[in-house]
DNA sequence: CCCTGATTCGC
DNA sequence: GCGAATCAGG
């Protein structure tokens, strides 16, 4: 594959658009991310700096290295950081008001059982939210179909056909994904309640 | 481990 | 010019 006109100006767009080098030569098809990057540099478009802790230049080895080709090209639309802005949806699972009481909420709130607890029983409000915001977007994958980078969170009672697990990509080393391993790790603040 | 972009250098 | 290999960071 050459790059093409067509090519160049997808890679252009969709650069400019904030994907990533691996989702354009995906796009793109028949090149791999390096040739992506390797061409945005080419084109000189690889201005996505901004403030990544490198601004002096590598001391590697470059002897006589030439200075940059001031080559000013008329640039009215600095294109700004186009943040692909994170479609939040705020699921209130229980309206359950209480005005007056602003005292702490019920263990958890909505239907699904939750899983393996480790013993503490106080998650943080914001993890919990996030977890069952992730519970809809899970893959809800079968056993036989989780890997070693798919999140082994159980939903669901196994005796039921309502049983899978998260399946989202798990979080480096983690068997969870990121939602998980918030309420999957906790401090161990546990309190040994239930006395006898 | 997964991902990201950046750089180098033989082709 | 091209892009795999490598580097550097998250």
């Amino acid at each position: 594959m050459s790059w093409t006109d067509e090519r160049v100006e997808l890679l252009k767009k969709m650069w400019g658009e904030g994907q990533s080098a691996s989702q354009i030569a995906k796009e793109l098809g028949g090149v791999t991310r390096n040739a992506v990057i390797g061409k945005v540099h080419r084109l000189g478009l690889s201005n996505r700096n901004s403030g990544t802790s490198k601004p002096a230049a590598e001391p590697k080895e470059k002897p006589a290295a030439a200075p940059k080709p001031a080559a000013a090209a008329p640039k009215p639309k600095p294109q700004p950081k186009t943040e692909p802005a994170r479609p939040v949806t705020p699921e209130p699972a229980s309206a359950d008001a209480r005005p007056a009481t602003p005292a702490r909420r019920q263990i958890i709130p909505a239907g699904q059982p939750l899983p393996p607890q480790p013993s503490a029983n106080e998650i943080s409000p914001e993890a919990l939210a996030k977890v069952n915001e992730v519970e809809k977007k899970a893959k809800k994958l079968g056993l036989m179909e989780l890997t070693e980078r798919t999140c082994k969170w159980p939903v669901g009672d196994p005796a039921t056909e309502d049983f899978w697990f998260c399946g989202l990509p798990v979080q480096q080393g983690k068997p969870y994904c990121e939602a998980h391993v918030g309420v999957a790790f906790q401090p161990m603040s546990a309190r040994r309640d239930r006395k006898r």
